[in-house]
DNA sequence: CGATGGGTGTGTTGTGCATCACAAGCCCAC
DNA sequence: GTGGGCTTGTGATGCACAACACACCCATCG
């Protein structure tokens, strides 16, 4: 799996470790491949190990006791997942679906736990990855305090977008109206409306497996709800 | 400051200091006071250092862009915080705000991250309770997916409840409305209307700066959506 | 090539709750 | 005490949006 090692150095978990340890390493580490819509880790296991995404996109879900979904977070291609059992032995607190087709591999859990808290530049490493996971949590629960679901769908997309290669603003693999719905805690006919409104201002437009975001200063501002569709 | 050392032990992030080192360190802190609605720590600060509660209880908060107040967490007695601006140098991403009469006392940030990281057992004490905080944020965030206000407003107090030691399941100094509503994303006056309703059905009672829960399964069903107020 | 099914687009209806407005407690300071 | 500041209690109003119900689109697959 050559491909493999310079993602992990991309990780910075493993700066530590002589190139030859880490050969040994990612040779222990067996890839899959998930489809859309495939649960990589369920709620409650304790031995998943820690996931790496190779290339796709994840989410992490939740269940109400009424059986609505829970959208928590997306993560996107380079991250690693499953990290609070590796930490903690507890179980997963939620369900990890992939949302667009992923590989991912896993790093079984006891040999995880030593390279992380190995040296104190790998725990140091890891200690920053999920202090950026909580500021990403902060953040969108920011987000989720946003008064109008319309904010909130638009604050989301904003989130979602990267530049690309050719300059210009994009959401590669863009998930579904229901998968943004349940992050942003709204309706998917809600997403669907917002999503046609900012078309129909060409902020944004579709192009295949892409959406396009032409004017993202204009989609900022409509999270910050200074554009809003016209009252009816 | 000879009160501060049981307390740093509990926190399990000096286990591994012999006694002596530990009661140097404590000796490097400066113990603080806060009043209700102090500012602890500001949104921005990067150099706060590592911060203990001691006694009383604080609230993370943060402001959204048209000054709407948005509750991320609660901070309990025995806690710590201000742990992310200490682990990656980046500035806070919010406020902590005292909402109860507090003692907090801090260790300068090098100091606190020589602790966190210079041995295996301190990085996994420290991982451990960044998990924790993972855990709650993520069960916040369901929490947040509730349709109904009353509904989150009741599971914000099953959460803030404790048994106490006559076996009563108490709150003790309970947040103020505004408080909790900013936590569960909804107005004070719709907290102040569920808590009536829960008082009216003599599932809480106040009791000084007692908030007592005499029938927390009652409480629970109400998180649930299994007791709901009449409609009018 | 039609069938199947997941995803998307759109109108309608009802209601939960934010918002406003103000009254009434409560508690501390002076 | 007694005043003045936060906190809590409660009614009236309007509107945003969830929920429902269908139509339509377009992949993919036998």
């Amino acid at each position: 799996m050559p491909i493999l090692i310079p993602i992990l150095q991309g990780l910075r978990l493993f700066d530590s470790l002589p190139a030859s340890k880490l050969a040994e390493v990612a040779s222990t580490m067996n890839e899959r491949r998930a489809e859309r819509r495939e649960v990589v880790i369920k709620r409650g296991e304790t031995d998943a190990g820690l996931g790496f995404l190779i290339e796709g996109r994840l989410q992490t879900v939740n269940f109400t006791l009424d059986g609505r979904e829970v959208g928590i977070d997306f993560i996107e291609d380079g991250d690693f997942f499953g990290e609070l059992s590796v930490i903690d032995g507890q179980p997963a607190p939620e369900f990890i679906i992939a949302v667009a087709p992923s590989r991912v591999v896993f790093l079984e859990r006891e040999r995880a736990r030593d390279l992380m808290f190995s040296t104190p530049q790998s725990a140091a490493a890891v200690a920053e990855r999920l202090a950026a996971r909580m500021r990403r949590a902060a953040s969108h629960r920011s987000l989720l305090a946003l008064p109008s679901s319309f904010q909130r769908v638009c604050a989301q997309l904003a989130l979602l977008a990267q530049r690309n290669g050719e300059g210009q603003v994009v959401i590669v693999m863009p998930p579904t109206h229901q998968e943004i719905a349940i992050m942003v805690n709204t309706s998917r006919e809600t997403v669907t409306r917002t999503l046609q409104f900012l078309q129909g201002l060409k902020v944004l437009a579709r192009d295949g497996n892409l959406l396009v975001v032409h004017q993202p200063d204009t989609l900022q501002q409509a999270a910050d709800g200074k554009v809003a569709p016209a009252k009816v």
